[in-house]
RNA sequence: GGAGAGGUGGCCGAGUGGUCGAAGGCACCCGCUUGCUAAGCGGUUUCUCGUCGAAAGACGGGACGGGAGUUCGAAUCUCCCCCUCUCCGCCA
């Protein structure tokens, strides 16, 4: 959520933001709804400050053993007044609450101004695709002659778009998975978490999937959760309606967890293969922080991620999402893409995100200042990796003339081979 | 799923209709004291919203798991929901 205080004191500020991300929000709509509020709170206070003055009067007066009929019903008379213009009230403050909901997080000055991926900026990495020197298969058709994934099976259990890992291709999988968590953990001061994946609707408000993306996840039918879209969810909220200490900040935690995403809408494209499916593996990085030190973990985090991939040796860029692509309650995005040479595309394996204070006013997740004063917390996170895409970028980067795969170094220990062929 | 007990401030914990925002303790911060560590003494400190103010702040509303209700007045009474603990049932 944006601090309200901007639609007073700056709307000019959110006007701005929301011309830069496309977009067209009746702000001047919910200023009024914003005035409107305040005028009705500042009536039932009034209303109300008269009212605890007479009860006050009635308490002692009893307390003398007087019975003060006509002072019991002015108040009397002041409560019905209140209930009236309390239910006029709640129902402006639903409006309102609803609208501004769907105000995205004010971009970074730094985020390049754009309508899409085309305005997105390179920050470092590779300029141009590396070219083999023969002609690499992509990923369905050497996983399928290595019989390491099951693509015509899969449908058969979960429907189109849902993956079959087999024999060393679930081992591949869950080498990366062991991979990450062991080097963010070890190597880059995360603690492990190990979170449910099914979350109520309070979680998904407060990371900011709900309202926006509610066609987007899956629902229980007959309880209020939601099959996790991403750990950032679940880890974010772990400090949901608290006030922590600064000196408890940074938090990193890092979790393991399969992320489900109906992607709706999104059929036509890129159809083939495992780079868009409803049910994933990630492991996701989320560090909360002060203010102050925000940005310097935010590049830590951007630099944990990044070291996956130079570990595995990926060919891969870094680039800044411009404000056409930008998620909505983020204030800066990188994406970390490595280049599939079969598919001949860039894939994105991993969005770091920094949310500011978007994510932890919606959670209400603050922290107590030494010098006094709660103040609302830094949020973020990046993966660190997705494991489809990682998967992908693998078999095709590591593929061999002769048709096998070979592991890259840091994963053999836990494939206990160089290679995997038929 | 059934029965019982309970959810109070950053934390622990008293409080069962009216000066209770809430005793006491811990923690925190400030000062003093003791030749270190530890401790002792005194004091301070809830959050949130609205109005006014450049600000410091002032005034007022609200907050005792969440919501609705009874009442002039609710932490305290009633109803619904959520969560925790104990017992029973079921079960990977």
């Amino acid at each position: 959520m944006i601090d309200i205080k901007l639609l007073r004191d700056d709307p000019q500020k959110i006007r701005t933001a929301l011309k830069k991300r496309n977009l067209d929000i009746d702000l001047e709509s919910i200023i009024e709804l914003d005035t409107r509020r305040r005028a009705s709170i500042t009536e039932i206070q009034e209303l109300k400050s008269k009212r605890n003055a007479l009860s006050e009067e009635i308490g002692r007066l009893k307390q003398q053993g007087k019975e003060p009929k006509k002072l019991m019903e002015q108040a009397r008379s002041l409560a019905e007044q209140i209930k009236l213009k309390e239910d006029e009230g709640r129902e402006i403050d639903v409006a309102f609450g609803d609208a501004v909901q769907w105000l995205p997080n004010i971009p970074h000055e730094s985020v390049p101004v754009g309508t899409g991926v085309e305005s997105n900026k390179f920050i470092r990495g590779l300029t141009h695709a590396p070219e083999p020197d023969f002609e690499v298969l992509p990923h369905w058709d050497i996983c399928e002659a290595l019989d390491i994934l099951d693509l015509k099976r899969a449908p058969k259990i979960s429907g189109s778009r849902f993956i079959l890992y087999k024999g060393k291709g679930a081992l591949l999988e869950r080498a990366l998975i062991n991979f990450f968590l062991d080097l963010h953990t070890t190597k880059n001061g995360y603690t492990e978490i190990f979170p449910p994946v099914l979350n109520p609707t309070e979680c998904l408000y407060g990371t900011g999937q709900l309202p926006k993306l509610e066609s987007d996840m899956y629902r229980c039918r007959d309880d209020a959760l939601y099959l996790t879209p991403t750990a950032e969810v679940p880890l974010t909220n772990i400090h949901r309606d608290e006030v922590l200490l600064e000196k408890q900040l940074p938090i990193n935690y890092v979790a393991y967890t399969p992320c489900f995403r109906r992607e709706a809408g999104s059929y036509g494209k890129e159809v083939r293969g495992i780079t868009r499916v409803h049910q994933f593996n990630k492991v996701e990085l989320v560090k909360y922080t002060t203010p102050e030190k925000g940005y310097a973990e935010f590049e830590k985090m951007l630099a944990d991620a990044e070291a996956t991939v130079k570990a595995l040796q990926l060919p891969y860029r870094v680039m800044l999402l411009s404000t056409g692509d930008l998620t909505f309650a983020s204030a800066i995005t990188y994406d970390i893409e490595v280049y599939a040479p079969g598919m001949k595309e860039w894939l994105e394996v991993s969005s770091i995100s920094c949310y500011e204070q978007y994510q932890a006013r919606r959670a209400n997740i603050r922290y107590r200042r030494p010098t006094g004063g709660v103040d609302f917390v830094y949020t973020m996170n990046g993966s660190g990796l997705a494991t489809p895409r990682t998967f992908i970028a693998i078999v095709e980067n590591y593929q061999t003339k002769d048709g096998r795969i070979a592991i890259p170094e840091v994963l053999r220990e836990y494939m206990h081979a160089d290679s995997i062929d038929k």
